[in-house]
DNA sequence: TAGATTGTTAATCGATTAACAATC
DNA sequence: TAGATTGTTAATCGATTAACAATC
C-alpha cells in the first residue's frame, strides 16, 4: 500500500491548523466548518479541505469537522502523540530560553540534558537540568534515547557537532546556527534562520517605503 | 514605471543567497557562475539566474557574477545598508538571547531599548540597554525613531503590544509570541513560530519511521 | 426530505526547470 | 574569433482555487 508524498506545503500549514483547532475546543467550539474556519484563519475554505482529505476524511457532509477529533487527528500526524526527548548543545542564552520553554514539555517534547564547551556553564542548573560538558554528550545521545539535538552553537561547531550527533544516532536536529548542516539520509534537519527571517523583514520594510514614494 | 511585484518565494530565498556569498567573499573568491553556485546551493542554476534577474542583470555572458558586487547588491535589496533601531518587549530568556545577539548589529539593526512588565527586571542591563517598564514604550518608539520591535512576550499580550506599537508609529514587528498579529496595512509582521518549526521535524521524524516500517 | 457541507475532480494560477539565442 | 555563461522565453510541474456531485 503506497501512501502518496504529502507536499512540505501542506505539513507547513498543519501546526498552525493545530493552533487554532486548539484554541477553538478550548473555547468549548465543538464543531466547525471549512468556510467558518477559512474566515477565522484566512485562508480559502477549499485549501482546507484539500488539506484534511490528504489524510483522509476528518469531516461530514452537512455537518463540518468536528473540532476535537480533528484536533486530536493533527496532533497524531504531527507525532505529537509520543514522546521526544530532547538535548540542547549550547548553554548560552538562546539555548536557555529553549530550555525553560515549557510549553514543549506539553507537547510531547521532553527536556533530558544540556551541554556546552564552557567550564564556567558546566554544573549551572537549567530548569532541573544540568549543564554538561561535550564529553559527555556522544554516550548520553547513545544510553538516554534522545531524538532531537536543538543546536544553539556557533556555526564555525554546529557541522562537526551534528556529525557527532549523526554518529551516534540521533533522529534528528534542531538547527539555529546560521549554516546548512549536511546530514546522512534519514536524519531530519529544522533549520531556524533568525538573522534570514530579520531580513526579510528588513526587505518587506524598505519595499513599503518604496512603494509609498511611488505612490 | 511600474516595477513588478516579487514573490515572496524569491525574497525568502535572497538571505541565504546573501550568506553563501558572504563565505565566498571572505574566502577571497571573485567570480562565481550560476553553475557552481548551483552546485554549492544544492538549488539549480536555472532558479538562481531567474532569482538574481528579478532585480536586474547582475552577471556577465561568459564570466559570470562578481561575488562581491553580488553580495552588495542583494544586501541592498534586502535593505541592509540602512539603519534599522530596533526594540524588545519582553526581558526574559528569548528576549535577553535576541538583545545580547551581536550579529544583527553587524547587519545594520541597533538595540535600542528593552520592556518588560516585571517591576523585577526593570533596570536590569543587557548589552549596555537598560530595560524600562512598559508605560515607557510608547513614548520611546515615538522619540527615538524606532522601526522595529521583536516581541518576546506571551500571545496574551502580544495582540494589545501590537496595537499599542502600531499606534505609536512603529514600521515592522519581529514577532515570537504564538499568535497571529492583525496590524494595519503597511505595518510589516514576520512572525518566528518555534513551536510550528518543532511540530514539523516532529512530523518528519514520524514520517521517516513510517517509511522505514514500509520497506 | 431538504439543506448544508464535505470530498474530489477539473480549471487556473504561479513557480520551477529547461532550452537557447544573445553577448561578453 | 571561439567558448562560456548569462538573460529570457517557453515548457513543465505543482499548488491553489473553483465547481459540483456525493452524502450526511
Amino acid at each position: 500500500m503506497e501512501e502518496k508524498e504529502i507536499s512540505q506545503a501542506v505539513i507547513g500549514r498543519l501546526p498552525r491548523y493545530f493552533r487554532y483547532l486548539g484554541e477553538l475546543k478550548d473555547e468549548g467550539v465543538e464543531r466547525i466548518s471549512s468556510q467558518e474556519l477559512s474566515e477565522l484563519m484566512k485562508v480559502t475554505a477549499s485549501q482546507i479541505r484539500q488539506d484534511f482529505n490528504n489524510f483522509g476524511g476528518f469531516g461530514q457532509q452537512g455537518y463540518g469537522y468536528n473540532v476535537e477529533h480533528l484536533y486530536k487527528e493533527i496532533g497524531r500526524i504531527l507525532g505529537l502523540d509520543v514522546i521526544h526527548n530532547f538535548i540542547i548543545i549550547g548553554a548560552g542564552n538562546l539555548g536557555q530560553a529553549l530550555g525553560n520553554y515549557l510549553n514543549f514539555e506539553r507537547r510531547g517534547f521532553i527536556f533530558r540534558g544540556m551541554f556546552d564547551i564552557n567550564p564556567q556553564l558546566v554544573g549551572r542548573d537549567v530548569r532541573g537540568v544540568k549543564v554538561m560538558p561535550m564529553e559527555e554528550m556522544e554516550r548520553f545521545v547513545r544510553e538516554n534515547d534522545i531524538d532531537i539535538a536543538v543546536l544553539t552553537i556557533p556555526k564555525t561547531s554546529a557541522v562537526e557537532v551534528a556529525e557527532r550527533l549523526a554518529a551516534n544516532g540521533i533522529r534528528a536536529i534542531w538547527n539555529f546556527a546560521h549554516v546548512d548542516l549536511n546530514v546522512p539520509e534519514g536524519i531530519q534537519v529544522e533549520s531556524v534562520h533568525l538573522s534570514d527571517s530579520l531580513m526579510k523583514l528588513s526587505y518587506n520594510i524598505s519595499r513599503y517605503k518604496k512603494e509609498k514614494e511611488n505612490s
